[in-house]
DNA sequence: TGTACATCAGTGAACGCGCGTTCACTGATGTAC
DNA sequence: TGTACATCAGTGAACGCGCGTTCACTGATGTAC
């Protein structure tokens, strides 16, 4: 006879099995629907279809996640620029241009992710693999304006990178203003805005002009 | 006979008389220990010894009381180039300088302030006065960029401006960097970097060069 | 190939928290006569 | 100079909210024999 096993069903999905990466993914997608203030683990836990207890067993906290967010997110700019670079001749004034272009399209392209990797406070600065990540970036730029292809030993604090500093401090700020709308209102306008203006503005650059 | 007085205080000050410059200067003072994202409009209402509900009267809500001091923020930061402006003799390299020079030390001297005045979407950014006071900002340095005493039509958007935002974008990006951390990771040590190394940073200007 | 069991990856209810804002109110002030 | 009264600037209790995290638990998986 059938016996009662409808009412309980088979909850197959008791082990998600990615749960890691899907919560990653759910996280994102709350960061870019709410902004970096309107984040919230219970609500990315709602969206990868979880309980709101099951992102501990992966990022032990909040900071932990974002942690993990910041990282790949620097990780990404890094590939980003590397790419631009390697695809830009051997020319120094085309590569610092062409990873400058790329770096404010990935801020431009991902507000919240930028807003994120700069708001240190919120997530654990002091993890080796973000710190890792975060030079990465720098030091790509920083190859390109000292026009080599070997890392530098220069940290960004040094007084020797004063020129790349130069050249990154350029870039965050331009990619700031444009973010926070100094450029343009809406969002579509400042992004055009900003377009138009990077080349010029990347002009008064000293190793540029 | 004495009667039960006692009991019944006379509550002379049931009236403040200044509370609304009281409770700015509380918000400034739980902005600076809390940092922006530990603000909270309770917290300064009983920092200024007040009932919670009391701040709505003069600020309407949180947003309306954080517009008020990200107006003021501007207000003094523009204040404090147009001195620096003003005492640095007429040419244009010394004025830039010393502009530069100023911003960079109110904003790392006021890191909660300039966190705040950089985040629109907590207050009200098309407040007709805030959007005064940041131009008036801009405006300053576009002056001394141009190496003019009258202020230039172009807004912070126009190509025409491209000198002047390279500039703007260098100092904000520059200051970011040395607020969050990138050049040393206690805020003192991040502060003296940040004074010897903005000098040569500014001169990969090519207007300063 | 089958079984016992440890381990792993989740559940979901509950906790306590501080927040912004609202509400009906009341004490003090100042103005009109 | 005294009094009535409108207006102003506060009170403080209460509301509802969503949050991060904890806890005892349980279902699924995989390994040792």
């Amino acid at each position: 006879m059938n016996t009662v096993k409808i009412s309980r069903r088979p909850r197959r999905d008791y082990h998600h099995g990615a749960l890691r990466p899907a919560l990653l993914k759910a996280a994102v997608e709350v960061l870019e629907e709410r902004g970096l203030d309107g984040f919230s683990l219970r609500e990315t836990a709602r969206r990868a279809g979880v309980s709101p207890a099951a992102p501990a067993h992966h990022f032990g906290d909040t900071p932990g996640l974002l942690t993990a967010i910041a990282t790949a997110s620097f990780v990404s700019l890094s590939e980003r620029i590397e790419a631009a670079d390697a695809s830009a001749g051997p020319k120094r004034a085309a590569r610092v241009r062409a990873q400058c272009q790329a770096y404010v399209e990935y801020a431009i392209g991902n507000r919240a992710l930028y807003d994120l990797m700069w708001r240190p406070t919120l997530f654990n600065a002091e993890d080796a693999q973000f710190k890792a990540a975060a030079l990465r970036a720098f030091f790509s730029l920083d190859q390109a304006v000292r026009g080599t292809k070997s890392i530098g030993e220069a940290d960004p604090g040094s007084a020797a990178a004063a020129q790349s500093i130069a050249c990154w401090a350029l870039l965050h700020g331009f990619a700031r203003l444009a973010i926070d709308g100094m450029f343009g209102r809406d969002a579509a306008a400042a992004e055009r805005a900003a377009g138009s203006l990077l080349p010029s503005v990347l002009g008064h650059l000293d190793l540029l002009s």
